[in-house]
DNA sequence: TCCACCTGCTTGACACTGTCAACCCCTTGT
DNA sequence: ACAAGGGGTTGACAGTGTCAAGCAGGTGGA
């Protein structure tokens, strides 16, 4: 195999320091030292600082739409939970780039047409699943209020459970998988909504 | 009423520069120009720049409690419903506290007792809350479910709102308070749970 | 009255960052 | 043979947070 390219160093090294210490302290003079290279060599690969954490989010976003159908795919629990899973488990194994591809700060998404499609993408893969589970004749609010609940859910777990936020309060979570399906049980989105209560 | 001091004007302008463009690119020298005092006058009230994120941190942590409180109070709709409510609007109004209150790499609040027991004394709002919808007798796991549920849909809600992140997808959201009611009518965390499905 | 002390602030220096610009080697295509 | 350009280096620059010293003015005690 091919020697690792100076790019693909800068970027695993990136990831793996801001899985640990969050996206902010990062330096990539650093960065480049420890790769043995100049402090401008790694800007030889992205326009600038920006254009790093964009290849980051990119890559992530990636993973995160493949991981999101993976996951729906999956038989041995109901389609919305398993959404719910895959989206908490992926964000839990992928700090390093969960931790960038939500901070539209650093990225600048709305500048970038293609990373704002790869993310478009991921979103797709929830709404989709939600315009099938509800059907054709839904409408328009509830869907809405579903992808809303079920996003929020998800990601307010995800962003909870990687800072360790209530872990003092509620406890170290040694299951994820059980925590979603339960509450995904427990809050009535297992399985497709029935009506308005 | 007495001049404004140099704290207080720190403490505001910085706020005011994170509700629009976030803690990141923050320079405090520049905060200082504006103020017409020396570069390093805002130091002489604030250890070093980390104190000045965990006194927004500390300020914003006792009005999230306060709004939280409140919230819990009205009667015009349901106590749960009316905690997450409070908890997305606080979000929304308060941008330049809330960007920096769950920013742990910001202040290392694990580091400063005070922030951290003003930070608790939010959580308890809503797990107090939780134990007393669910009755001494509920289960801890059970707690612990709702507790994280409750705590997702709102942080999630309020994070992806304060971003933007779902509105080229969903539509712009004009009506929080109903989308909040919506999805936790929708969601089955509106009133007590009954018990596991 | 004088002097020590403290608070709020200034000034100057430091190391570190991302970025711009110029240059240099080495491969490639024509 | 030679121009082009990708990949890398070196040097400089402005801007940042931080450390250290110093300075004006007020206060309290002897």
């Amino acid at each position: 195999m091919p020697p690792a390219s100076l790019r693909d160093t800068v970027l695993r090294a990136a990831v793996d320091h801001i899985a640990e210490h969050g996206p902010d302290g990062l330096s990539f003079r650093q960065v480049a030292a420890a790769a043995g290279v100049s402090h401008q060599a790694p800007y030889h690969h992205f326009s600038d600082r920006r254009g790093i954490f964009r290849a980051i989010a990119l890559e992530g976003f990636t993973l995160f739409a493949a991981a999101l159908r993976a996951a729906e795919q999956r038989t041995d629990v109901d389609p919305s939970t398993a959404l719910m899973q895959g989206y908490v488990d992926f964000a839990l194994e992928h700090k390093g780039h969960f931790r960038v591809m939500f901070r539209f700060d650093l990225t600048h998404i709305a500048e970038d047409p293609t990373l704002a499609a790869v993310a478009d993408d991921s979103f797709d893969v929830l709404v989709d699943h939600v315009q099938r589970e509800l059907g054709d004749s839904a409408p328009v609010d509830d869907i809405r209020d579903r992808v809303v609940a079920m996003w929020s859910i998800a990601h307010g777990m995800a962003t909870l459970l990687i800072d360790g936020t209530l872990e003092h309060k509620v406890g170290h979570v040694t299951d994820r998988q059980a925590l979603v399906r339960a509450i995904a049980a427990h809050s009535g989105l297992a399985g497709p909504r029935k009506g308005r209560p």
